[in-house]
DNA sequence: GTCTATACGAAGATAGAC
DNA sequence: GTCTATCTTCGTATAGAC
């Protein structure tokens, strides 16, 4: 059927762009990968590779802000733990070659704009929704918007780290010290004012 | 001259493995860009495009570890600020296209295990000259540890965002929560011992 | 040390058959 | 909807002249 070769083929480009980066992705390597028709790529994109690149950065990236938006609700804690445990499943599944799909894009080449300006527009749904997570905790305006930079800066960074350890110890390092932080700021929201 | 040639080329390495990420690396944009001869490729890098990504590689890791191990006499605060300078430079005048060179290696296809190797054995110096910064700051061998983990995703995955956003806000309010949170630990050291 | 010419392979895209 | 040429562009690498 039509669509599941198209939806195949998105799901696969995925986690191509994850491994190889938005210019290292191929035609070639989503079509072997995905077992689908050779001859029907234009057919299903007709904008060829950058419709299918377009396709999969959107396709991941409503993924993760879907996450992170009922996450807002749950607390950032349990945010956090998820992430961790999404992120060791995919690497070690991909040998630790998978990175974050928005991010291959943000820092390719991108001939269009037009991608440039989406993966920054998840960033800041990301953000947002971090923000309202600890707003909710009481944080003040600033405070929540900066730690909402740091959590997501640092997951992001973790990440390469991990891939280039080929451990997920990274990760777990950098969220335990995350964790802190944030109970340092309940502290001090608790107890007395922090300097600046 | 032979060496300056050499030089220079490696320089320019450097400069494309930030902007094109180590896949996209091409000897020609090398040779254009650092005004080299084009036909003495081969002459000063028999190893040829190969070998041109190891010296940049090797150039830009070993410059940065020089940084962080003087830095670590100096106390953590001192090298992010140090790093934030940097970066900024880096970041404006590249137009926020350029990002880490080892990050770029680390995520690359890498067909020589070498250059993973390499670009590992770089993140490793680097943890391991903050961890000493923060020993020396009297925080506990997992503290510090976890702590230069955490630095090093930081700066790194602030940086990713700041290309996205063509801003440095990303990395300042990053470095901000670090720099909050090293002060928390300080305190805790000072007065009394935090919880788990 | 540096140049030109050439071989080779990879990948995107289009045209037209089935 | 899918397939098979075919065209084109680009990048690495080598050979041999200067």
């Amino acid at each position: 059927m039509a669509r599941d070769t198209r939806r195949g083929m998105i799901i696969t480009a995925v986690q191509v762009l994850r491994e190889r980066g938005a210019d290292g992705l191929t035609v070639e390597e989503v079509l072997l990968r995905s077992g689908a028709p050779k001859g029907s790529v234009y057919y299903h994109f007709p904008g060829g590779r950058t419709e299918l690149l377009d396709e999969a950065l959107t396709y991941a990236g409503n993924t993760v802000s879907a996450l992170l938006n009922r996450a807002a609700t749950d607390g950032p804690e349990s945010v956090l733990q998820e992430f961790i445990d999404i992120w060791r499943h995919v690497l070690t599944d991909s040998g630790y070659t998978a990175g974050c799909p928005v991010v291959a894009v943000a820092v390719s080449r991108t001939e269009s704009e037009e991608l440039a300006d989406k993966a920054r527009g998840f960033f800041n749904q990301w953000a947002t929704a971090l923000t309202n997570a600890f707003l909710a905790e009481g944080m003040s305006e600033s405070t929540a918007r900066q730690l909402a930079t740091l959590s997501i800066a640092t997951i992001e960074g973790a990440v390469v780290l991990c891939r280039a350890h080929r451990s997920i110890t990274p990760l777990e390092d950098a969220l335990a010290q995350l964790r802190t932080l944030i109970n340092c700021h309940r502290f001090a929201r608790d107890n007395f004012t922090l300097a600046p």
